[in-house]
RNA sequence: GCCCGGGUAGCUCAGUUGGUAGAGCAUGCGACUGAAAAUCGCAGUGUCGGCGGUUCGACUCCGUCCCCGGGCA
C-alpha cells in the first residue's frame, strides 16, 4: 500500500510552507486539502500558493473550480484520490478542512447525488419554516436521522431532508452502510501553534492581503453577481470586503471582521485535529508552533522529522 | 464654575415598588459523514466608579468625591 502525508493545522500556522519544503526535499507533489483553496476566483484571500510556488513544487487542485461550482466533500475526496495515484512522488495532502481528510482516513458514506429540486425544497423549507420545524417533520418520514441531529442544526437537518427526498432512505441509514477508507498509509503532521500567535499573524497577513489586491479580487468576484450562499461567497473576507466595496464598513473594520472570523475558525480547526485522529499515534507528529519553512528546524529536529516522513511505519 | 446625562461581565447595555445581578456579542470547551472558512451544543466571569450614611438588608434611596460625554457660561 502506498504511503501518503497529510499536512494540517489551522488557518496561518504555516501547513503549505511545511509541505512545499517538504515535497521539495523528499520529493512529492502538494495536494490541496481545504475548501475554500479550491475555488479559482479566490486566491489572494485565500492564501492560496501563487504561481511561484507552483512552479517550484508540483501542486494539484488548487484553484480548480469555479466559484460559481460548489465543491463538496464527496467530489474532493475523489479529485484527491485521483491526484495522488497520478502523481509523482510522495502525495502530500496539505489544508485544514477536516473533514475532507476524514473522508480518505475513514471513508465517507456512498449517497447518490441529491436531486436538484429535493436539494432546493430543503433549502426553501430552511428559509421558511426554519430549522427546528423542519427537523420536527423529518422525524415524521425518517426518525433514525432525525434523533441523531440537533434540531437547531439546520445544515444537517436540510442534508436529511434532501436525502430522504431524492433516495427514499435516510441518511443515517446510509452512513450506516459500510465505508472503505483510501488505499493509502497516512502519516500526519499536525500544526497546532499557540491561539494567540495565530490570532497575531492572521491580523498581520490579512492587512498584507489588502496591499496584495484582496478587494479587486472580491470586487471581481462580487461582480460575478453569485448566490450569496455560495461556499466561495462565504470565504472568510469576502462578506467583509464586500460590505466595504458597498460602503456599509470602513477598511479598518472589515480588517476587523475578517481577522474574528477566522480566529473563530482556527478554534474549530484545533478542535478537530486534535480530538479526530489523522493517523494512528506513532504515524503522528505534532508541532506546538508556527512553521515559516524547513529551514527554521536546526539539524536535531530535522533528521528526526524527515525519517519520519520518510518512513512509512 | 454651573446644569443635564452616564459610570454594572472583555465590549455594548438591561436591571421591575430596596431582598448582594442578566442578555447579546466576545472568550473557553466540545460535536462534526456530500455547503464544512459551514452548521450546531455546552460553560464561566462581576470589589454593580470610590468613600460615607439611612435600613434587618442598598446596583437600587441620601450625601460627598472621582471619571467620561453633552450643554451653558
Amino acid at each position: 500500500m502506498r504511503h501518503a502525508l497529510i499536512v494540517a493545522g489551522p488557518t496561518c500556522s504555516g501547513k503549505s510552507a511545511l509541505a512545499m519544503d517538504l515535497a521539495e526535499r523528499v520529493g512529492g507533489t502538494v495536494i490541496n486539502a481545504d475548501s475554500m483553496q479550491v475555488y479559482r476566483e479566490l486566491r489572494i484571500v485565500t492564501a492560496r500558493p501563487r504561481a511561484a510556488d507552483e512552479a517550484r513544487v508540483p501542486h494539484a487542485l488548487y484553484g480548480v473550480r469555479p466559484a460559481a461550482e460548489p465543491g463538496s466533500v464527496a467530489w474532493w475526496r475523489h479529485a484527491a484520490l485521483e491526484a495522488m495515484d497520478a502523481c509523482v512522488g510522495l502525495p502530500i495532502l496539505c489544508g485544514g478542512t477536516g473533514m475532507y481528510f476524514q473522508s480518505l482516513t475513514r471513508g465517507i458514506a456512498e449517497i447518490p447525488q441529491p436531486l436538484p429540486h429535493a436539494r432546493e425544497e430543503a433549502r426553501a423549507l430552511l428559509r421558511e419554516i426554519g430549522a427546528p420545524a423542519l427537523h420536527a417533520r423529518l422525524a415524521e418520514v425518517d426518525p433514525g436521522t432525525a434523533g441523531r441531529l440537533g434540531a437547531s442544526d439546520s445544515q444537517r437537518v436540510a442534508r436529511a431532508w434532501e436525502v430522504w427526498r431524492s433516495t427514499g432512505r435516510g441518511l443515517a441509514d446510509w452512513q450506516d452502510a459500510t465505508q472503505r477508507p483510501a488505499p493509502f498509509r497516512f502519516s500526519a503532521i499536525v500544526l497546532d501553534p499557540p491561539r494567540v500567535d495565530l490570532r497575531a499573524a492572521i491580523a498581520t497577513r490579512f492587512d498584507a492581503m489588502i496591499t496584495e489586491g484582496a478587494v479587486a479580487e472580491v470586487r471581481a468576484l462580487l461582480e460575478q453577481d453569485l448566490d450569496p450562499s455560495l461556499p466561495a461567497m462565504r470565504a472568510v473576507g469576502v462578506p467583509e470586503l464586500g460590505a466595504y466595496l458597498r460602503r456599509e464598513i470602513s477598511l479598518e473594520d472589515a480588517a476587523a471582521r475578517a481577522s474574528l472570523a477566522s480566529g473563530q475558525y482556527i478554534k474549530r480547526q484545533a478542535t478537530w485535529f486534535r480530538n479526530q485522529s489523522l493517523a494512528p499515534p506513532s504515524r503522528l507528529h505534532t508541532i506546538h508552533a508556527r512553521i515559516a519553512g524547513l529551514e527554521q528546524f536546526s539539524e536535531r529536529e530535522l533528521t528526526p522529522l524527515l525519517n519520519f516522513v520518510q518512513s512509512e511505519g
